[in-house]
DNA sequence: CATAAGTACGGTACTGAGTTTCGTACGTTT
DNA sequence: AAACGTACGAAACTCAGTACCGTACTTATG
């Protein structure tokens, strides 16, 4: 039988990152100590990731390049469809390996300069977005702040949905959640996309007596936006 | 008469810290170089600075602290004139001195390690948004998940049409093009307030031929959410 | 088989941000 | 006049990140 298959020296630089910065926290922390724990020199460390940090978000880059391209390959099924399987991916990504996110949650919760690094790379996420819901709308009227609206308020719904499942500890499925939370951000914005006029009609509406305003709201959009 | 008033420490390093920031760019400026134009030690640079980046973002916790003082005195008006008072104080953080803002904005679109700072601090204003909205909204249901979204995208709004006043050179007033956007915004979550039931109704709608579907959209909200 | 080329790592030295500590000058209080 | 607090300068230190060089080990190429 073969040996155990000695993991790459970059799997041995983040766990022993890991494991350092939960034993003693990330500051009193150094590239030394990590280095020599994952029995190699600092500079082999620098020439896997590129910053302390980098240790601990080691996958952003692929996952970013994932998301790029399911958004991308979306010319047969609709945005929306896109813009869900993409937003699933990143909530994917996270669940996938539960471990690994919650030891990371925990982390970054409590250091300052990692909340910062994670919210920037947010940020990265939600421009992949706003770049596909602006090319998506065109140069329809007010289509730069409507793709910043919406692209925001996905990345916020994955947030919210992705943080309450962290705050859980991941003890359940959170895709229902998401689809809910998703659910939420397409009814919002489903009456900003521009109808085009399809003949005139006159609309002549009656509901029940026990039909909630919200439930009113959707049959009529369903109805305006039915071309 | 009087001499000229000796500016402070503070806007002496600022100063300092902008021009050579210009001059030789943000990496090639060193806190040493900022403390010698400034006329000081780099002692002192660090005691009223916490770090090379703040000398670059002075008054960010100030204006978070209007910000929050504005949302908590909405006792008497609605929390959606809060919030847009408290956006608008915002932006006219940055239009007021518009030079400064134009400086810094070309600097922070092209050092990396400025934007991401940019970012985390939006993130704070977001909170604040966050917070106010979530106690706004108290515990009905999807509460924090509302929150989340109408903070994202009142930020958001405000974002948009900040960068592009800054990307024109500061050369209009933009509160015209926010108001529009916040009306995008409070517009698009009116319809996700929980209405109260008010005794119930029969509703029978009807439209003239020629009225736009959102034309159609925003009266049936308007009936439907007056109380 | 031998040599050249490419790659991966270790070691060293350096720059620069940020912290800590100590000393000192100046103004304020009692 | 003595005690005190404050603000600054100076120096030493830690550590992240970069640049450079030397060396082993592998892989193509003669």
């Amino acid at each position: 039988m073969a040996p155990v298959p000695k993991p790459s020296i970059s799997h041995r630089l983040a766990e022993a990152a890991v494991a350092l910065f939960d034993e003693n926290g990330y500051d009193a922390t150094t590239v030394d100590d990590i280095a020599a724990r994952a029995g190699v020199s600092r500079s082999t460390f620098f020439r896997h990731y590129h910053s302390k940090e980098d240790a601990i978000f080691p996958d952003h880059d692929a996952l970013l390049a994932r998301i790029d391209t399911r958004l991308r390959a979306s010319a047969a099924d609709t945005a929306i469809v896109a813009i869900t399987d993409a937003v699933r991916l990143v909530l994917a990504h996270y669940v996938d390996d539960a471990e690994v996110s919650l030891r990371r949650y925990r982390l970054v919760r409590e250091v300052p300069a990692l909340r910062d690094r994670e919210i920037a790379s947010v940020a990265r996420y939600q421009r992949l977005f706003r770049e596909f819901v602006g090319e998506w709308l065109g140069d329809s009227p007010d289509a730069g702040l409507r793709a910043e609206l919406m692209a925001a308020s996905v990345v916020a719904a994955h947030n919210q949905v992705l943080r309450g499942w962290l705050r859980a500890g991941g003890a359940y499925d959170p895709f229902g959640l998401l689809d809910h939370a998703l659910g939420y951000v397409i009814a919002t914005f489903r009456h900003l996309e521009q109808p085009q006029e399809k003949g005139e009609q006159v609309v002549v509406a009656t509901f029940s007596r026990s039909a909630s305003p919200r439930a009113v709201m959707e049959a009529i959009q369903a109805h305006l936006e039915a071309r």
